[in-house]
DNA sequence: CTACAATAGTTGTATATACAAATAATGTAG
DNA sequence: CTACATTATTTGTATATACAACTATTGTAG
């Protein structure tokens, strides 16, 4: 039975999966956070750090500029030049002028900042298993779907 | 469609499946985090205070202690202290003393904090549009996968 | 060449998160 | 009743986000 109260109510619905599905991943998200900030901080960096030393390993041995650096970074708005200054008077990263371009700066990863995402990439056991109450079908359709929901 | 890769400009491939659909989780809730600040801007507040008064209409006319008030948080280590001294310097909440226990605060919704959720209610609709980029049953197959992944 | 726009990064201010310590009121064991 | 634990909230400090204003350098139109 079709009537216009059940397609409002079922239209109502689909309102509240949409929402409960935000706030799901919202949810979710602040877990994981959580989850990974425990691990970073036996070795005294954040998550946003940890973030910076990945993008910074990944193009080593060539420095990337801050632009470079924020562009690729999880959360956009975050301000590289304040979380680049507290690696860098940690020795995870190093600062240089450029020489050909005098407004940018080349931010390079130490060996140090390598030697410490190796010991936390060693330890991300634990980290893994949290994510494996999923299967891996599931990983791949929980990335298409939020991958669409983004256009 | 941008995948998570290209979002993040990430040269090497993710380790894993897993491992990419943790960061795709907080990279989109990031994303909804920021379509729902500009939401709420217009009108003064922020989605975390936003998330305290959705919370207070929810028990309206009761009042609800503060830790009440925490426990229903998305982020419950946020400071619910903090953020409702900053709904009420607004005259959207008040806080009342509680005479039977005198440990605790009772906080209740004010009729100006009422008239803003109805105001920001009527708002919503490119807000549901952003979300209705997937369909109905991948919203449902997401919630799915995101309580699973979290037991 | 000069004026102005664009680019790259820095700094300031308000807000929020994370966590620990402090305060204050209440409950309870001896 | 006193000492101590528990509960409820507040406060302090470090970190990060959001956004705008600011400095400095480089590119470019006239």
């Amino acid at each position: 039975m079709a009537s216009i109260e059940e397609e409002i109510k079922q239209e109502k619905k689909f309102g509240t999966e949409y929402e409960k599905a935000a706030v799901n991943i919202m949810f979710t998200s602040s877990w994981l956070y959580n989850i990974n900030a425990g691990r970073m901080k036996k070795h005294g960096i954040t998550p946003e750090q940890y973030n910076v030393l990945r993008i910074l390993r990944g193009s080593y041995p060539k420095p990337l500029m801050l632009g470079s650096v924020t562009c690729r970074m999880v959360d956009k708005s975050s301000n590289a030049t304040r979380l680049v200054e507290k690696l860098r008077q940690k020795g995870y990263v190093e600062r240089e002028l450029c020489e050909t371009n005098r407004r940018q700066v080349d931010i390079m990863i130490t060996e140090k900042g390598l030697a410490l995402l190796t010991k936390i990439d060693n330890e991300a056991e634990e980290w893994i298993n949290t994510l494996k109450g999923i299967t891996k079908a599931e990983a791949q359709e929980l990335n298409r779907i939020l991958d669409k929901l983004r256009n």
